[in-house]
Order: C-alpha cells, then sequence, then structure tokens
RNA sequence: GCCUCCUUAGCUCAGUCGGUAGAGCGCUUCCAUGGUAAGGAAGAGGUCAACAGUUCAAUUCUGUUAGGAGGCUCCA
C-alpha cells in the first residue's frame, strides 16, 4: 500500500505509511517531539495521539509548552480528579469539568447532601497521585445519544448534558464535554468513564504537575435557582517548575494584597462595628487620598471642568425621574420615611449633576459643561460581594458630567480619552486597552443617527489615541455606548478602571434643552465618565500596583529622618525643619531606641527615604541617604538631598507651591 | 443570597483529645548612646467574635447571629 502523505505547520509535506497515528508522526518528525507531544490539531479539529491519520491531513502537533497544550494537560487532570472523587464518595455524581487559566475545576454532588472540606481535598489528592501513577490510557469511544443516556444512567447532570446537545440546545459553557451527533467517551478503568469531546493525554501518566487549590459552591449551569454542586479548583502544568512558579506567582500577589498592606501600612482599615463594606482612613491612607483628591481637583481644573458638590441623600422623586428606582432599585440602600417624601442614600451623582444643568436656561456657547464632583454614593452590594476596597458600599467617585451639543461631541470625546490616559499614566500605569460597548439588540433609547453618531465618536477617539480595543457587539447599556478602559499593574494583572459612556436617556427622562445658535431649543448628550472609578477602588489597586511602595510624592511619609544618637537630635531637627519648610512630609525618629531597630522599622514602612544623621554630617552639613531599594550613599550635602527630592516629584511640585495669579 | 473555610492580646499566630490560655512584634517603665534591617530587663494588656444549647464544667462540642477569606451568582 502506498504512503499517504500529510501537510505540517511549515508548510511542508511528509510522507507516513497508512495507519500512521498522530503518535508514530511524531516520533518519525523526531524523538524530542514524540516525547513532547500531548495532542495534535487534525484539519481544524483537536485530535489525541492515537488518531489515525489519513493522506491529505493538515496536521498540528502540540506540546505541553503550548497553551493547547496545556488545555489538555488541565482537562485530562480534571478526569484523574473526576475518578477519585467517584471512587472515594460511592454514590456521587459529576456534572462539568473544564480547563481554565492556570487550571481546572470539576463539579460534583454528593450523596445524602454531603461536602467536601480542606481536608478532603489531601485525601483526593493523593488518590489522584495513585491513578498518576498507575498510568491508565484514555481510551476514547463514540456512540450514539441513546446509548451515552444508558451509560450515565447514574448521572443526572450528564443525562441533562447529553440530552440538552442532543436537542441542539447546548451553549459554548459546554464545548469542551461533548459535541455533535455521536457522544464520545473516555475510559480509563473498568469502572470509571467520562463523557468527553477530549483530546485528552494518552494515559494519565503524562500527567502529575497539579495541586488541588480550594473548594466552592458553584450552581448548576451557573443558575441561583438550580441546585448547588461543589466545586473543586485544582491547578496544573507541564513541569514541576512551571507549577513552583505559579504558586509563587500566587505567593506574590498575597504578598501585595491591599487589605494586608493597608493594615500593615496604617492606612485604612474596616471596622466590624461600621457594617460590611465600609472603610475609615487613617491618619497614613487619608494623607494619600487627600493627595490624589488634590491632583485629581487640579487636573480638572486645567482640563476646563466646572466644580459641583451635591447632597448624600435625595427625595426618591429625583430617583423616579432618572429611571433609577426602575432599573437600580436592587443596588440602592432602603429609603428613609421622613417629612412628607421619602428619601434614599444617592447610589450615583448623575441625577444630582442633571439639576445643576437645569438650574438655568443653557446656551449653546455654554457647551460643552463639564461638572466634575468627588461625589460619595452608597450602593447596596450583596454581602458574598464585598471584597475590601475593591468591592465596597460607600465609596467617592471622580465623577463627572458633561452636557455637549452633536457638533461638539468628536472633538469633547478625543479630549476626553487623552485625559483619561494621561491622569493613568500619572499613577504609572502605561498598558492600556480599551473595550467598546455598541447598542444592545433588545432595548435601547435614541434614534439610530444619534447612537451611530456617537459609536463613530467613540471609535475615531480610540484610534487617535492609539489605543487597542475590542468591541463588545451589543454589550453597551441601553441608553449608549461606552468605552471601558483596562490597565495592567505591575504584575501582569489587568484592572478595569476607567469609563467613558454616553447616555441618551437622562436628558430625555429630565428634559434638558439648550438654545442652539438659530434660536431652537435642542438636546445636549449627556457624558458619563469616572477616571479612577472609585478612589477607594483606585487606592486598592494603586497599593497592589506599587506592592505598598508608594512614589514619592503619594507617600504618606517621604523623609524619616534618624539622629544617631541624643547629642545628634539636634542637628536632627534642623533637617526635619528644613525638609518640612519645603513642603516634604517627614518624621524624626528620637534615638530612644536603637539605630538598627529605627532603620528597620522605617524600612517595613517603605518609607522612600531614611536619612541617618551623625556627627560627620552635623559638622559638615551633610545627610546619610538610605533610599527606598536602593544603596546607602553618606555624606550627601542637604542641598543636592532637596534638589534631588524636588526632582523627583515632577510635576506634581506644583501643588506643594502656589501657583502664581493674576 | 448560596457553598467551603476562618474569627484566641493593638498586630501576626500557637494551644487546650471539655477543667477559663501562650509566643513574637507593638505599648509602658528602667538600663543600654548605638553610622545603616530586631540591644537587655521588667510590666500592663484576653468575657478565647456574640448569643443560646448539651455538660458537674464550654474558648474547645452543637446551633443561631455577626464579621472575614476563597468561590458561585450579581454588578441598570
Amino acid at each position: 500500500m502506498a504512503d499517504i502523505a500529510v501537510q505540517l505547520p511549515d508548510g511542508s509535506s511528509r510522507s507516513v505509511a497508512p495507519g500512521t497515528t498522530v503518535a508514530g508522526l511524531a516520533a518519525d518528525i523526531g524523538a524530542g517531539l514524540a516525547k513532547a507531544a500531548i495532542s495534535a490539531v487534525v484539519d481544524g479539529g483537536e485530535r489525541d495521539l492515537n488518531h489515525q491519520l489519513v493522506d491529505g491531513d493538515q496536521v498540528e502537533i502540540v506540546t505541553a509548552d503550548s497553551e493547547a497544550g496545556l488545555h489538555v494537560l488541565r482537562h485530562s487532570t480534571a478526569h484523574v480528579l473526576a475518578q477519585a472523587v467517584l471512587e472515594l464518595w460511592p454514590g456521587a455524581t459529576f456534572a462539568i469539568g473544564p480547563p481554565i487559566e492556570n487550571g481546572f475545576y470539576y463539579d460534583f454532588s454528593l450523596p445524602d447532601g454531603q461536602t467536601f472540606n480542606d481536608d478532603d481535598l489531601e485525601r483526593i489528592e493523593a488518590k489522584m497521585r495513585d491513578i498518576v501513577d498507575a498510568d491508565q490510557p484514555f481510551v476514547r469511544s463514540e456512540v450514539p445519544a441513546s446509548e451515552a443516556l444508558q451509560l450515565m444512567a447514574d448521572h443526572p447532570y450528564k443525562r441533562d448534558i447529553i440530552e440538552r446537545v442532543s436537542s441542539g440546545a447546548a451553549d459554548s459553557e459546554l464545548s469542551t464535554e461533548v459535541s455533535g451527533e455521536v457522544i464520545s467517551f473516555y475510559r480509563n478503568t473498568e469502572s470509571f468513564v467520562d463523557m468527553c469531546v477530549g483530546p485528552h493525554v494518552p494515559s494519565t501518566g503524562r500527567l502529575g504537575h497539579f495541586k488541588l487549590m480550594s473548594v466552592a459552591g458553584a450552581y448548576w449551569r451557573g443558575d441561583e435557582k438550580q441546585p448547588m454542586l461543589q466545586r473543586i479548583y485544582g491547578t496544573a502544568w507541564a513541569t514541576s517548575k512551571q507549577l513552583k512558579q505559579h504558586l509563587q506567582r500566587l505567593q506574590e500577589a498575597a504578598k501585595r494584597d491591599h487589605r494586608k498592606l493597608a493594615n500593615e501600612l496604617d492606612l485604612l482599615s474596616f471596622p466590624s462595628e461600621l457594617g460590611g463594606g465600609l472603610a475609615i482612613w487613617h491618619p497614613k491612607g487619608a494623607i494619600a487620598r487627600k493627595l490624589m483628591e488634590d491632583d485629581s481637583r487640579r487636573r480638572h481644573e486645567d482640563g476646563g471642568y466646572s466644580f459641583a458638590y451635591t447632597p448624600h441623600l435625595a427625595n426618591g422623586n429625583l430617583f423616579e425621574t432618572s429611571g433609577h428606582l426602575d432599573f437600580y432599585a436592587d443596588g440602592m440602600y432602603p429609603p428613609m420615611e421622613m417629612d412628607n417624601g421619602t428619601y434614599y442614600p444617592k447610589p450615583m451623582n448623575c441625577p444630582m449633576h442633571v439639576l445643576v444643568y437645569r438650574s438655568q436656561q443653557r446656551s449653546y456657547r455654554e457647551l460643552p459643561l463639564r461638572l466634575f464632583e468627588l461625589g460619595t454614593v452608597y450602593r447596596y452590594e450583596r454581602a458574598g460581594t464585598l471584597h475590601g476596597l475593591m468591592r465596597i458600599r460607600g465609596f467617592t467617585q471622580d465623577d463627572a458630567h458633561i452636557f455637549v451639543d452633536q457638533e461638539g461631541l468628536a472633538d469633547e470625546l478625543a479630549d476626553l480619552l487623552n485625559f483619561v490616559l494621561d491622569v493613568l499614566r500619572s499613577y504609572g500605569f502605561d498598558d492600556f486597552t480599551a473595550k467598546l460597548s455598541t447598542r444592545p439588540a433588545e432595548k435601547s433609547v435614541g434614534s439610530d443617527e444619534i447612537w451611530k453618531l456617537a459609536t463613530d465618536c467613540l471609535v475615531a477617539a480610540l484610534e487617535t489615541a492609539e489605543l487597542p480595543y475590542e468591541v463588545d457587539e451589543g454589550g453597551g447599556a441601553f441608553y449608549g455606548p461606552k468605552i471601558d478602559v483596562d490597565v495592567r499593574d505591575a504584575i501582569g494583572r489587568s484592572w478595569q478602571l476607567s469609563t467613558i459612556q454616553a447616555d441618551f436617556a437622562l436628558p430625555e427622562r429630565f428634559d434638558l434643552e439648550y438654545v442652539a445658535s438659530d434660536g431652537s431649543r435642542k438636546r445636549p448628550v449627556m457624558l458619563h465618565r469616572a477616571l479612577m472609578g472609585s478612589l477607594e477602588r483606585f487606592f486598592g489597586v494603586l497599593i497592589e500596583h506599587y506592592a505598598g511602595n508608594f512614589p514619592l510624592w503619594l507617600a504618606p511619609v517621604q523623609v524619616e529622618i534618624l539622629p544617631v544618637a541624643e547629642e545628634h537630635a539636634s542637628y536632627g531637627s534642623e533637617i526635619f525643619d528644613r525638609l518640612k519648610a519645603a513642603g516634604f512630609r517627614c518624621e524624626l525618629a528620637e534615638p530612644s531606641d536603637p539605630l538598627g531597630k529605627r532603620i528597620r522599622r522605617a524600612k517595613t514602612q517603605k518609607i522612600p527615604y531614611v536619612l541617618v544623621v551623625g556627627s560627620d554630617d552635623a559638622s559638615a552639613k551633610t545627610v546619610g541617604v538610605n533610599p527606598r531599594g536602593g544603596e546607602v550613599e553618606r555624606d550627601v550635602p542637604v542641598d543636592d538631598f532637596l534638589a534631588r527630592l524636588e526632582r523627583e516629584m515632577g510635576d506634581r511640585a506644583v501643588s506643594s507651591s502656589s501657583s502664581p495669579t493674576g
């Protein structure tokens, strides 16, 4: 029989004997590849290593160092998890177990309402190691749906999947489980078989660099009304080194956790007496916050914004008109009955800014009218969703509402996006991605023309700013399109911070107008935008981004001055006075504790500069400089050190000196 | 709201197979005067998250509540 030819990804063709499997092809190409091979993509479809090739196949061999290969490893590890659980808990049933970022999970339901606890994870993991050591093959078979239902007779969730798939109702969530007319299964032993599209590693011996991480509840099909299953999360990698690195990354992230650092650096706290999701800012956190607020106000002043102040409570009528009581009541704090009205803590600032706009007749000459406020709002977030500063019930937005005519929309949005990026850059973020959310299919307010105009302007702004973006087609709110800006932090995590949202609904609801140049009454477009989002959350992100090492301008204490001994105390306070007069935040540590102890204390507080001053310094008017993360420098003239501080402040130094008027 | 886990001194954590508790840091006082990451000693500090139940006895076991962590769901 003649050889068959298969195409490789580099465009070359290779002849192999008929009946050759993917594994055989890999071995034919090289021993290294044979060893690294996990699965293959044949003519666009994922296949196992023992899949037989036919003439003309386009073959790409997948190895564990690729994302696809890791996916297969993780998926196979999930099967091993399921096998272990089903062996350890007779009568247990299983649902789905897909690979996810960094690992996998599997959902189970245990008999008699049993649940997993943390100790169970160790038992399960030990059982999984046994299965890996046994090097069981993953044997594929394909059967029609009717037979599949019999095979999974004891597993109602699997049967549910089969029924949904065979009726064509399956969604993408199940794409790793089943697809198509026939249902495929992978059998590892006489007793363990799992329904699965595959592909899988050839045998469990290929696995092993995994760790079970946690147990959690998860609703069947992600639906609150469905039964809650027991989900086990694990992480899995191609090598033990990768696994170790992943666990180290988790540790690094844990070290930066803003809740931990906020406590260690005495920035703020969440006393239980206050209630969940509410923070108090301690003096050191409050200084940083004030600096952020001052910086924000200065930038808005320079950027042509007018300021507004609005109260924390409003009569319910306002939120009736704005529509928040219709659409957002679940997110609002409960009402207070008083006088002859019902009052609510405000969940948004926008209705109040609308009232500012409407307080007088507006002319086109006033547009764009930009109203800015550090506005504190209260939202009822469900108890289980609260998370430090990241998800909180009372918070302050750097909120602005811009009222603009259609002619001015394009310029305003372009300027606005630059303004956003400038602010983010000033906090050391430089890796941005954006998401454009467009008109939803179901229902929306506003004409086709206005939607098109606003969306086009947003696209133009993104392109002018050369910001990479993806489009969430139909993902916008019913009242207008928006741009979300994500930033990547110092350890590569992505945070959604800024939002620019067009709103065609509120101007309508509040009947907003301006007088156009031809004397006619027109309706403005309203833009909502927040740069930092909430100050609280932004500060949380900053703490993690900087790992608590705030840049000089933002550090609660910028310089710690340590006189070596009692006799240097007066020189120490001389330095303190000079730095303070120059506008820097300093602390002078009395020499009652040993020098080493005082240095350690300042270092653990992550203070940017520790100055040690002794006899040499007093006579020569110098300081010893111990910079955060740098080498000790001796005999630095005080003037030089001051100049260095001022340089490092950059354009933030402006806030401490009075700007000329006139 | 749901699932799992957690709550012991100001902080970080031990511990008690049921007989009301310890360490380090921090704080106070005394000694030590030290040139770049923890000097020494003494002292104060706890209704073992709260409430209820079982028990001769509960910080420990059980239940409820509150708060926290990780998930799920939610985030107009």
